[in-house]
DNA sequence: ACTCTACATTCCAACATTGACATGTCGCGA
DNA sequence: TCGCGACATGTCAATGTTGGAATGTAGAGT
């Protein structure tokens, strides 16, 4: 399972709360590796009883701190060098294209315009996005300024592609 | 769920075996919507239940026709026009170059040159499945070519990436 | 004082997905 | 005729994922 390591990952400098890495999933893994709050809590237990990370409550009920053992980061070291990616290529948008021939042609031509609007919008959110985080030399940024220009590029491309195909059907 | 419409968006031209439909799976929609043979085989099961689809026994045991009623083309025609389709971007590479700067930079780099290599690959392949297929001038295939072609420009947009991301590293 | 929003965690039911195991048919070649 | 590989379906346990309900704290504004 893949949300067992990206907790980890959010976990290599900083430690945080449950709520500090919702959010984090709800910002920078929205795209990459999206998870529910039912999800992350349940798993940040599990990760604490197999003691890659460590709970400190502050008291009875409230806010815990979440942090990275050694074991933890040994595991994510072992997850990135050792274990293959699996690719895991799913996309309901497109599934539907597979399908449009089912519907009329001024459906079909509404739905890859709809697409193409939609990914324009979300290609520019990310160009802001873009624009508004600063960049430091560390390589914890170089890392993400890459995965960052993965995300820019696939939204460019499906709006290219979705455009072109909006096209073909007219 | 997308799984009970891809089912059914199969079964619009064509009468199938669960084996049939299992090998369409592998092959058209791999790269689409995976699914595993217990899946495909309960769904159908449940497709029939609710009249979307009927099963055609050819005895007692082995081969079954399944075959789409118009309750199912209606629900078919339904969720490709009445239903926002959920985009679930979820990549399970992206999410590792994330974390890739708690390894050794020789290390980040051996996976972004690796997966280069990989997308390269996948790329020569499916551009080989493209000039493979011969197109006719129906509507199907037209939705055919430009679901191939989503396919194709993904897997160049990704190699291109790849391949920058690597060189970023060096 | 009141209320609203953000912060914060837990639990649960339902559904989706994976991978393995079990069972059996059919045709072909050694 | 024996065994193999392709065809064909069914079932199960474990795990992953979603969405909602329940509960409570803390601070800021009215």
């Amino acid at each position: 399972m893949s949300l067992r390591h990206a907790l980890l990952g959010l976990l290599v400098d900083r430690t945080a709360s449950g709520y500090d890495l919702l959010k984090l999933f709800d910002t920078s893994l929205a795209n990459v590796w999206p998870a529910t709050q039912s999800q992350i809590y349940a798993e940040l237990n599990k990760l604490a009883d197999t003691g890659l990370i460590t709970i400190a409550a502050e008291g009875p009920r409230g806010r815990k701190q979440y942090a990275l053992t050694d074991d933890g980061l040994a595991e994510l070291r072992r997850w990135l060098t050792e274990t293959e990616p699996q690719r895991n290529v799913r996309s309901e948008v497109l599934l539907r294209v597979f399908f449009l021939g089912v519907v009329s042609r001024e459906q079909a031509q509404s739905y890859l315009a709809d697409l193409a609007t939609r990914f324009a919008t979300e290609e520019n959110a990310l160009r802001e996005l873009e624009n508004a985080v600063e960049w430091d030399e560390s390589d914890l940024s170089l890392y993400g300024r890459i995965a960052l220009e993965y995300g820019l590029r696939f939204n460019t491309m499906r709006r290219e592609w979705a455009e072109w195909a909006a096209d073909q059907v007219k």
